[in-house]
DNA sequence: AATAATAATATGTACGCACATAATATGTCA
DNA sequence: TGACATATTATGTGCGTACATATTATTATT
């Protein structure tokens, strides 16, 4: 005889994806009130609920209130990037990290740096640039400016030795972080920092950091022609 | 004389925020028992529970059983980017999609497709390559390969009229996806096609789906000078 | 026939309880 | 002291209920 089981939500999401992924719930569908399918597979409502949410959250569903569900009918791929510390992400592959200030000056903003961090008025800032490296070979050229109004203490900080980036994350966290990856040819100077030639096709990335509006800092990453970003979902 | 109002998950996910953006709760430090704050905050420990995990998936804290919940030393910076459908990112712009199919064969899967899709044995793909219009111009120039064994009615697809991408994703769901981002330098025929100059520094995304273990896809999009990619959290 | 008020309905949330699970801390024994 | 079994504990999950909320469908009104 025996023993009934009781459903987790995992089982409840791998039944509804199954059903989604063979087409039995085809893109465009409505799928059936959550309390049916919960008496239909013998769990609660709360189960399934649990298990709609996290298939709406990775963009293979859709609920609305009184709508009720549908399978997109796009499923727009939803990727999530981890933006690690350069340091781990050196450390993880097993080379040994490096670090290295480039220049550091204090300025007023120039417009695109006021742009980027949407500040009304210019302001003071500490513009800092410097080198990650794996094995003593350029990994990662930053160039970084910090708002000196929200992190004063930002100046008393030996930059010599200590890595911009994770000074801020451990003392100033951020409530809104803006993203964005390019490519860019690389001009004379850059080239030069990142041992590569000039022209070659960098891989860039710009972040900008809030805690709630004030801002914090703006960066842009340059990396090495053969750097790559991954995800896997 | 005021009414007690029920906190929300929304609510007991804002103070916890709060405070860690206040540094009441330092990276590093370990939070209180879920049961505590409930009863401070006056309310079920479900709905702590709830904002938690809400907390948990944003890369803010890291919870573990018996061990109790923390707040991350170095929050990974965590960016979700929704890869849009070529034509729906153009006609979001306001410009007019266009689709043009520029090759078509069958052909064996050469090494580099092969391992992109994790197949062991080489098999009968069929090789694609189309550009994305805006107004006319290049906006996205695909390269792709597309697994006959696991999707047989491709063959039967009229791709000169519709977009491959599209029809895959209307008619074959995918389980699992791999993106790869990159910045590359234009060879003579991708500069051409993309009315690019040789030379040129292109974004490129890589992409590769399965359903379940079965190889469905992998293309490789460029894009010309200009491209970015956004996220905002 | 168009518009506004009203009812109906599927999802969302809060609560309290019981129990499951995974770590960690503790204790036992060699 | 070290290895292993055992107890402890914080988070994770499932359930049933009640009610909230957002939309859609219906009806009444002009």
């Amino acid at each position: 005889m025996t023993i009934a089981e009781r459903l987790t939500w995992r089982d409840v999401y791998d039944t509804i994806q199954g059903r989604i992924l063979d087409a039995t719930y085809r893109p465009g569908a409505r799928l059936p009130r959550d309390e049916d399918i919960a008496l239909d597979l013998g769990c609660a409502r709360a189960t399934v609920q649990r298990a709609m949410r996290a298939l709406a959250d990775e963009g293979l569903i859709e609920r609305k209130r009184k709508g009720g569900t549908h399978v997109l009918r796009l499923p727009a791929t939803r990727a999530t990037f981890h933006i690690p510390v350069a340091r781990l992400e050196v450390e993880a592959t097993g080379a040994r990290y490096g670090y290295q200030l480039v220049s550091r000056e204090e300025a007023d903003a120039p417009r695109a740096v006021a742009a980027a961090l949407e500040m009304r008025a210019p302001a003071r800032m500490l513009h800092v640039r410097a080198l990650h490296l794996a094995n003593q070979r350029p990994y990662l050229f930053e160039d970084r400016w910090i708002c000196v109004e929200t992190v004063p203490e930002i100046l008393d900080v030996d930059l010599s030795r200590e890595n911009a980036n994770e000074w801020l994350l451990q003392h100033r966290p951020y409530s809104r972080c803006d993203l964005r990856f390019f490519a860019m040819k690389a001009a004379a100077d850059d080239a030069a920092l990142l041992q590569a030639e000039e022209g070659d096709a960098l891989f860039g990335i710009a972040r900008s950091t809030w805690n709630g509006s004030d801002p914090i800092t703006t960066v842009t990453a340059l990396a090495p022609p053969g750097y790559e970003m991954h995800s896997r979902a």
